[in-house]
RNA sequence: CGGGAAGUAGCUUAACUUGGUAGAGCGCUACGUUCGGGACGUAGAGGUUGCAGGUUCAAAUCCUGUCUUCCCGACCA
């Protein structure tokens, strides 16, 4: 590409709407542009990108055999609704009617699509296994966009669906999958972590998240360097931290706690430690109140509560809803004479003596033991924190940050069931067809590359991504052996099918050598005043040191550095 | 959806407290001098101060409403 005739600029400042280092340079490089909140335009130089990630995506799914296909965004809501899923999406999705008032939403994930394209070809299990993908648009009507292209409203994902006879065949398709996975973030230089994860709205049997690890990561992360135990937070087991404790049970006493609500602050007053102290926490659970007990010093963990019962919808209680249920003001609610279910974290079970509120404004109970109160259920229901050990292997685990870049999931029947998708066995029965589906951001990732590569000067794409492969500067673009030695050069790699930026405007040098800095090209020739002994100097973005080549070397010097040579 | 901040030239912003012809830097145009890390000089073009009301002799500035964007939180397959 000539730059002087091509549609390219880059912003000399930062962006005041844009925070995030990669929202921030990719804004400032002329890749992309905010059209509305969570919608961007991906410009030329951006779209080059986006197109590299694609084609390291098709690549991939070329060697598993998956077939490419594209699917509507404007998908009749009748389609969600027989899937059960309108509802599981609900005012997360896009919605809009016809002329003739029928409702139609835009899709925000496909497999209700793919389960019908798939009836059109299975019928006997001869027909299977098979798997296929799409690249497409997706909506989402995200209460909060932010981080530039991380959390967005419109986005280009690549999602893959598998169809197998059974939970065997679907365990390959799934396996073969999770390779060529492990494969394109590899490829795509992303450092990222495969973590276990809540199969959600989704549903099915197994959830498995590609994370980039980044700072900005919404997401939060276990990891056990020990022995390779990963988990999102949401999922990650909880070890018990405490054997039950041999301490002499005493008799509950009510305490006044005047305007004392807060863990810390009766604590400090009833001059306690925080593990000694059981918060309540008052949850609408599918329209009925629920008291959750966990430990002072944890978190309540709101997808492990809805798996442990089987719940749809989870949210913790509005004051008033707590005040109606305590009788009492918020921070004094306690599991003694409370009239809903009680549900405590297995942590508590281990617990005597400990403290609770009296759901009676302004007072605690000390020395509550389980005797004094009846509870529903338990299990493992907060949030593993800071001091757990690896569930796996008892050792110490690391807390990190991530951006889902991807993920996958073995769906089993539920869809299949959902949509009768069925298939002949070899008895000459009819069999539900077991599907996995996968999925990545490509947008994501376009985002977490950056975040993961770049510096002061600005991107610093991984070779396999970078829009252009080859930037060749002309110091002084008056000068006309400069010119000729340039041109010469760019026909030659462009020969090789090597892609390469000619920066051939009629700016100053540093001008060029920082814009290309700022779009991050990998490898910068630069033509400058050495010409006159026929030398060009080689630079790579990542590099400090350039290197001086004859004119003449340079292109073998190149193709040898893009070998990795 | 709750809390906070901000909308002024293409971009980044000043003036707003205390009302009185909207100013700068970058970018852009022309000419000249320059030409290896965001050049310099001279001369220019470019603005319904987000929008709509209100107060006032007079509003970028004060008041009300509204829209948009960002940040924190809630939510998030």
């Amino acid at each position: 590409m000539r730059l002087k005739r091509s549609y390219f600029y880059t912003l000399r400042q930062d962006a005041k709407d844009e925070e995030s280092i990669s929202g921030n340079l990719l804004t400032r490089s002329g890749m992309i542009k905010k059209s509305s909140s969570g919608v961007y335009m991906y410009l030329p130089m951006g779209y080059k990108v986006i197109k590299n990630i694609e084609k390291v995506i098709r690549e991939e799914m070329e060697n598993v055999g998956a077939g490419e296909l594209l699917m509507p965004a404007l998908v009749p809501e009748e389609t969600y609704v027989l899937s059960g899923r309108r509802k599981a999406f609900g005012a997360d999705m896009f919605s809009l009617k016809d002329r003739f008032d029928k409702s139609y939403v835009l899709a925000p994930t496909h497999e209700e699509l793919f389960t019908v394209a798939a009836a059109s070809k299975i019928s006997s299990y001869k027909d299977l296994p098979f798997s296929i993908y799409q690249i497409q648009d997706k909506f989402r009507d995200e209460a909060r966009s932010r981080y530039g292209l991380i959390r967005v409203r419109e986005f280009l994902m690549k999602d893959a669906y598998s169809f197998d006879v059974d939970e065997k065949g679907l365990n390959d398709s799934y396996n073969e999958m999770y390779n060529a996975y492990k494969k394109i973030f590899t490829r795509l230089g992303i450092n990222y972590r495969i973590v276990k994860s809540d199969t959600g709205a989704m549903g099915g049997l197994l959830s498995e998240e590609f994370q980039a690890i980044s700072p900005i990561g919404e997401d939060k992360l276990v990891i056990c360097d020990e022995c390779g135990y990963a988990a999102n937070i949401d999922v990650a087991k909880c070890m018990a931290m405490i054997e039950k404790s041999d301490e002499e049970i005493r008799p509950r006493e009510l305490v006044m706690t005047k305007d004392i609500g807060s863990i810390d602050d009766v604590s400090s007053f009833l001059n306690v430690s925080k593990d000694k102290i059981v918060k309540t926490l008052i949850y609408k659970i599918d329209d009925k109140f629920y008291a959750i007990l966990v430990k002072g010093i944890h978190e309540a963990n709101e997808a492990k509560i809805k798996k442990l019962l089987g719940a749809n919808e989870i949210r913790l209680a509005e004051k008033q809803e707590v005040e109606e249920v305590t009788h009492a003001s918020v921070g004094f609610a306690g599991p003694i004479g409370l009239d809903v279910p009680i549900v405590i974290d297995n942590e508590v079970l281990n617990m005597v003596n400990f403290v609770v509120g009296a759901n009676k404004t302004d007072y605690h109970y000390v020395n509550v033991n389980l005797d004094d109160f009846t509870y529903d259920l338990c299990g493992d229901i907060r949030c593993i924190t800071n001091g757990d050990v690896c569930p796996k292997c008892g050792k110490k685990l690391e807390f990190k940050t991530g951006i889902e870049v991807g993920n996958t999931f073995k769906l089993g029947t539920k869809y299949s069931e959902k949509m009768n998708l069925t298939y002949l066995n070899k008895e000459n029965e009819s069999d539900f067809v077991w599907m996995g589906c996968y999925g990545i951001g490509i947008g994501r990732c376009m985002a977490a590359i950056v975040e993961q590569h770049n510096d002061d000067k600005g991107i610093v794409w991984p070779l396999e991504v970078a829009p252009f492969k080859v930037a060749i500067i002309i110091v002084n673009s008056l000068d006309e052996s400069q010119n000729d030695a340039a041109n010469y050069l760019y026909k030659e790699l462009k020969s090789q099918n090597i892609s390469t930026i000619l920066d051939d405007r009629n700016e100053r040098a540093g001008v060029k050598f920082n814009d290309m800095d700022l779009i991050g090209i990998p490898i910068r020739i630069t033509v400058g005043n050495k010409i006159k002994e026929q030398l060009v100097e080689i630079k790579q973005r990542d590099k400090n040191e350039f290197e001086d080549i004859s004119l003449y070397d340079a292109l073998s010097r190149i193709e040898d550095i893009i070998d990795g040579i």
